[in-house]
RNA sequence: GCCGAAGUGGUGGAAUGGUAGACACGCAGGUCUCAAAAACCUGUGGGACCAAAAUCCCGUGACGGUUCGAGUCCGUCCUUCGGCACCA
């Protein structure tokens, strides 16, 4: 017998668009509930059995909320700019739109013919101008404040694509196009200032339920510490270097100071010396090797300057060295070298015949450095105190003497913005050179004057809003910044989008710049301000950005006024459930959350966290356990799986396959486990209908009350796959009690099976609907989906069992069992009489006991 | 190295501190069949005893601890997986 064949579901798919049973409505006195699923990235491959677990298991959820009663707003989108599109655009010349367009029906057909409720009223694409028109917006807001500036920074340059690359795109080391090892090189680039948000994407993290290790892998991500900000002033001279230290208190045993070699040619005061041009040699060589390589070298290099630097808090001359272990874009790209009590510096100095001086008491510090605490030693001022309040109060001198203060040391750096690729969000920006002579942007302007004075009094979050900007005031008052942002103007708003323009070659020019520096009539403009000749950003964003608020787009998809509106977002906000790919929990979500809180602070959002709740389902391995992949030969493809078995297998295996947050492998014979099961209910139901018994028994009924309960918590609770077994467990008894089974016991398994198995529970409704509708002049020809009931209550007066087995424990070890009846189960007398009694008891009883009675769970008799 | 999660039958996995192994797979035996497939029925953690029923012992990575009672809580360790990492 075959089952789910797919005619029959086409013509429940037909139905259930026609009547757009899934249409969520904005404002309703229904409870709202906001279901999100990560959108895809339409690729050629269509969607994999990956998205089919989260989907199709929030897909439960959202669907059984429905038949609660509520307003539930279950949407799906495309995130559809991206390399894959683009790489395939340089190969072939068809355009990233064609086959975008393409990828997205495929995978639309693939969602429907899955099931899946979602609305398509409100289906978006990150690739629509009417969409990105908002992106950029944002990018707009963002600069207004400050929070988006151009800078020169070290970026990923493949020498043999000769393009950059985003961090993602370098795998190991290497470029991903290509294989080749990445060098660094300094570029202008557009980056977004998320370090402003670090303390809150932290501290706000106390008022979301996300898993733990979800949170701990941002908090990690974000990477705040606490230590001091010290100067070193560089002798004979006005300059000073700033160090970053997580440990003040070791400041006497710094032998060396060390500064990156990126920095070090920036320094003024090294270019005034004569030893400069071997120190550049040394600099220009480490920056030549690739990052890994850099990265890799077990040996420590460097270069003495021969600068020397006084220590603040005893006036010492210390050596000033270039290494290659100091990192640019770690602390300050400068540290104090401390080889007593620092791993890293113990092996240079080792190397270098540097001096090393233990100023903490612990360890053997001829053998190796020691990095615990201890009393300070050969410390002049803190002298003999423990790690803790040695720094304290060598910090507090510090202070004192204007030579140092209390800072925090961020993982997290600013967020680099610009991509040099053709197939991504256009940054709406203009570039004047008459103005940049001027030393005039956008921050020069009236607007922006404005902006400082009447700082957004009518938003309702006034306190973060007047903070924003006070940011910008003092940003705006800092020469160097405005400065480096002279000839800078945002694209007047009236005129977003900025349209991405055809090109012919999708290639980055030589020079590293975007593919849309050739297209030289697009580039050109006017200068928003002085209306002189002006050019066009040509970096495009990164992936990032169209998903880093799309479920606020969710809300209100064709509003042309705004984002979204107001009234619909405080409707709708904060998303109650939020489930993606373990991937996407570090920088995906810490994106969306600085965005979204930079848009609470101008009041463009109503809440100041965007998802209530986050979760994460398992990846999927191949059948051998391995990561699924083309070259393994081991991937699945769900279609061939809705193909052979139907879609309501297809969903209920992903849900059985495993505890949903858990890495799970992929089993063919589980999938036939559970269309066996999918079978034998369409063959029971089949009985039932045709035995046409109005109620059933008892059993059956209390059974079936059982069940719904189950299955509410269950799926509530994320155990998709004891749901499944629950069910299964149901159809068990059903097979060997066929005929306590009524058709009142029918209807509720059917509406508690539909939120799974959305198919065969449809089809079955129906013909339970024919069966009844002579006895209760149903009208036929209307459509009533099952899918609209709401979900069945269980029955209060349901008792819990007929009879109840009583274990029972001697000295904690299991001797009998005792069937009671149910409504004894509080009974402690009476158990106790009839537990007594039982010859297995009598035989092991103490002479002296007590009795522990823990009423429907346990008794046990213990020794005293 | 740091942060996090997890270790239960032949396999995937169940189990608010209260009958360990639900549910499913696999396997074995059976019914049906000329035969096979499908479907259905029975059994299935290890061991002792046994014709059988019954009964008993052991058992959730290791060792301790808390408790009347621990897969579950606490401590130490081992292993596996995920994230970060020359992070100052």
């Amino acid at each position: 017998m075959s089952i789910d064949n797919s005619k029959e579901n086409k013509k429940w798919e037909d139905l259930w668009l026609k009547h757009e049973i899934y249409k969520s409505t904005d404002k309703d006195k229904r409870k709202k509930r906001y279901i999100l699923v990560e959108f895809p990235y339409p690729s050629g491959e269509r969607l994999h059995v990956g998205h089919a677990r989260s989907y199709t298991c929030l897909d439960a959820v959202a669907r059984k909320h429905r038949m609660q009663g509520e307003n539930v707003l279950f949407p799906f989108g495309w995130d559809a700019f991206g390399l894959p599109a683009e790489n395939y655009a340089l190969k072939s010349g068809i355009h990233p739109r064609v086959t975008t367009a393409m990828n997205i029906t495929n995978s639309k057909e693939q969602a429907i013919s899955w099931g899946l409720s979602f609305d398509w009223n409100r289906e978006i694409n990150t690739t629509d101008p009417e969409y990105y028109k908002w992106t950029q917006w944002i990018f707009v807001q963002m600069f207004k404040h400050g929070l988006a500036y151009k800078s020169e920074i070290a970026v990923n340059w493949c020498p043999s694509c000769k393009i950059n690359l985003a961090n993602e795109e370098v795998i190991d080391g290497k470029c991903e196009r290509c294989g080749t090892e990445t060098e660094r090189r300094l570029q202008k680039q557009w980056l977004l200032r998320i370090t402003q948000y670090a303390d809150r994407l932290i501290s706000d993290l106390e008022k979301v339920d996300y898993r733990e290790d979800i949170k701990h892998q941002q908090i990690n991500w974000i990477g705040r510490k606490a230590g001091a900000l010290i100067k070193f002033q560089i002798a004979e001279s006005d300059h000073d270097v700033e160090v970053f230290t997580t440990r003040p208190e070791t400041i006497y045993g710094v032998t060396y100071l060390a500064v990156a070699p990126e920095y070090a040619e920036s320094l003024p005061w090294v270019q005034n010396r004569s030893k400069k041009e071997q120190v550049f040699e040394y600099v220009r060589k480490v920056m030549r090797m690739s990052e890994r390589s850099r990265k890799q070298e077990k040996e420590k290099t460097g270069m003495e300057t021969g600068f020397k630097a006084l220590n603040p808090v005893n006036g010492e001359k210390i050596p000033v060295w270039v290494c290659d272990y100091v990192m640019t874009d770690v602390g300050t790209g400068a540290i104090m070298g401390v080889p007593a009590h620092d791993e890293r510096d113990f092996k240079f100095a080792h190397k270098h015949n540097l001096p090393i001086r233990q100023v903490v008491a612990g360890g053997d510090v001829s053998h190796e450095a020691y990095e615990g605490e201890g009393k300070a030693m050969n410390s002049e001022l803190i002298q003999g105190l423990e790690t803790g309040e040695a720094a304290a109060r060598i910090l507090g001198w510090l202070e004192e003497k204007g030579a140092g203060k209390l800072s925090y040391s961020l993982h997290l750096r600013d967020w680099v913005f610009s991509r040099q690729h053709y197939w991504g969000e256009p940054i709406p920006m203009v570039f004047c050179p008459k103005c940049a002579g001027q030393g005039k942007s956008w921050f020069t302007t009236r607007e922006a004057q404005e902006k400082i004075r009447n700082a957004n009094i009518e938003v309702p979050n006034k306190h973060k809003a007047l903070e924003l900007t006070k940011t910008l005031e003092q940003r705006i008052l800092n020469l160097e910044f405005t400065a480096g942002m002279a000839g800078w103007y945002p694209v007047p708003e009236e005129d977003l989008p900025v349209k991405l323009p055809e090109v012919e070659k999708y290639q980055p020019t030589q020079t590293g710049e975007s593919p849309l520096a050739n297209v030289i009539s697009w580039v050109e403009t006017k200068c928003p301000e002085c209306g002189g000749k002006a050019s066009r950003e040509t970096d495009t964003m990164p992936n990032w950005a169209g998903s880093s608020w799309y479920y606020l787009r969710y809300c209100d998809p064709h509003n042309d006024k705004s984002l979204a509106d107001k009234d619909k977002l405080a409707y709708w906000l904060p998303v109650d459930w939020y489930n993606g790919g373990m991937e996407h929990v570090t920088l995906h979500l810490l994106y969306s959350r600085f965005w979204h809180k930079f848009l609470y602070d101008i009041g463009a959002v109503p809440t100041d966290e965007p998802y209530h709740k986050r979760t994460s389902h398992g990846v999927i391995l191949g059948p051998d356990r391995r990561k699924m992949s083309k070259s393994k030969g081991n991937v699945i493809n769900p279609d061939d799986v809705v193909n052979k078995y139907g879609a309501d297998t297809l969903r209920m295996y992903e849900m059985f396959i495993g505890p949903f947050e858990q890495m799970v492998s992929w089993s063919w014979e589980g999938v036939e486990g559970v269309n066996r099961y999918l079978k034998r209910v369409r063959v029971l139901a089949e009985d039932t209908l045709s035995s046409r018994r109005k109620t059933g028994s008892n059993q059956a009924w209390a059974r079936i009350n059982r069940l719904i309960v189950r299955i509410d918590k269950d799926l509530e609770e994320m155990k998709f796959n004891t749901a499944v077994a629950a069910m299964m467990e149901y159809t068990n008894w059903w097979m060997d009690h066929k005929d306590d089974m009524g058709l009142d016991g029918l209807e509720i398994y059917i509406k508690i099976l539909a939120p799974m198995a959305p198919f065969l529970a449809e089809e079955t409704y129906q013909r339970l609907r024919e069966t009844t509708a002579n006895q209760d002049n149903l009208n036929k020809n209307e459509f009533t989906s099952v899918h609209l009931q709401s979900w069945p209550k269980a029955d209060a007066s349901v008792t819990p069992e007929e009879n109840v087995t009583v274990v029972v424990q001697i000295n904690g070890k299991l001797r009998d069992r005792v069937e009671i009846p149910g409504e004894k189960t509080n009974d402690r007398n009476y158990i106790e009489k009839i537990v007594l009694e039982r010859e297995k008891v009598k035989v092991k009883l103490p002479e002296m006991y007590k009795i522990i009675f823990i009423p429907g769970k346990i008794i046990n008799i213990v020794g005293v």
